[in-house]
DNA sequence: TACAGGTAAATTGTGCACAAGGGACTTGCG
DNA sequence: CGCAAGTCCCTTGTGCACAATTTACCTGTA
């Protein structure tokens, strides 16, 4: 039968098959699904996770902003500066290193987290899964995150 | 203690709680792994997919492709453009129906396929799953996705 | 035949995502 | 101190992704 060595491809080249395609496809999706929801906020879907990460920990040096949503400065430096065009946020240089700047939260900024609280309720129910199949999705998701990223170096 | 009516949120809004931010960052490093691979056939991942789409069943309409990807016209007419500049397609209005545009591969096009055959077995590799890990994960994204499109109607 | 309604594509405008290059600042080292 | 190397950030250019609008064409119906 057929060598080793010039056995045929594990994965070939058919688009059904390819989990990098139901990766991309269920990526758009969910952020479509995000869309309306984040629309009566004001915020795209890479502004909401920005968001998130001020929530947690503002202020945030754009370095640990980059780093959190893993994000180079090409994309965050313009989506903050929206974000504070659009009044959320604020960005200082700071005084004890002048190369940092600082994103904090301004009032409305702060307030507006009050209104995404039941944000990830009403996606939840958009995936409609159950917690087993929600827990095993994200433990495989973030599992392939480590692979790849070790492979990336 | 709590009434179910003003309960606690089931989701809360860490960011590394979320299933979306899983897929999100997932979803960029897998293209991240791609693209170096990409590069030396002269793809990106949307053009590589779409020729996966061609490959598959050349030639095809704008509409069907846009379908097959779950991307709109606004995003696969430049694709498409690219991928003809390149030299790899060819668009020709179909003769029976004048709003359609059906894609088909050139000679070149058709040859970058064996160039292509070893792609997948290397993005497995850089993703690093057991079988039945690649398995699990691809019928999650696949039942989340047919969720969420449900729920969009 | 005339035309209303629907379909296929393209265009325009906004917002990511990332590579490449550059400027201002800080730090380590002689 | 002086300066090379490294760090933090920004800008520019290319390529998605999608909403909204527009254009061209087809089809059914009176």
């Amino acid at each position: 039968m057929s060598d080793p060595v010039d056995a045929a491809p594990r994965h070939g080249l058919s688009l059904e098959e390819q989990l990098c395609f139901s990766l991309y496809s269920a990526s758009r999706l969910v952020t479509a699904a995000y869309r309306p929801i984040l629309e009566e906020l004001g915020l795209t879907y890479p502004q909401y996770v920005t968001m998130l990460v001020l929530w947690e920990r503002a202020p945030v040096s754009m370095k640990a902003l980059g780093e959190a949503l893993g994000l180079d400065y090409g994309t965050v430096t313009p989506l903050v500066k929206r974000l504070e065009t659009a009044g959320l946020v604020q960005r200082r240089r700071r005084t004890d290193d002048e190369r940092a700047v600082d994103v904090t939260l301004t009032e409305p900024g702060h307030r507006l987290r009050e209104r995404s609280l039941t944000v990830p309720d009403r996606i939840g129910a958009a995936m409609g899964l159950e917690d087993e199949d929600f827990a095993s999705l994200k433990r495989g998701l973030d599992l392939l995150a480590v692979n790849v990223e070790d492979h990336l170096r």
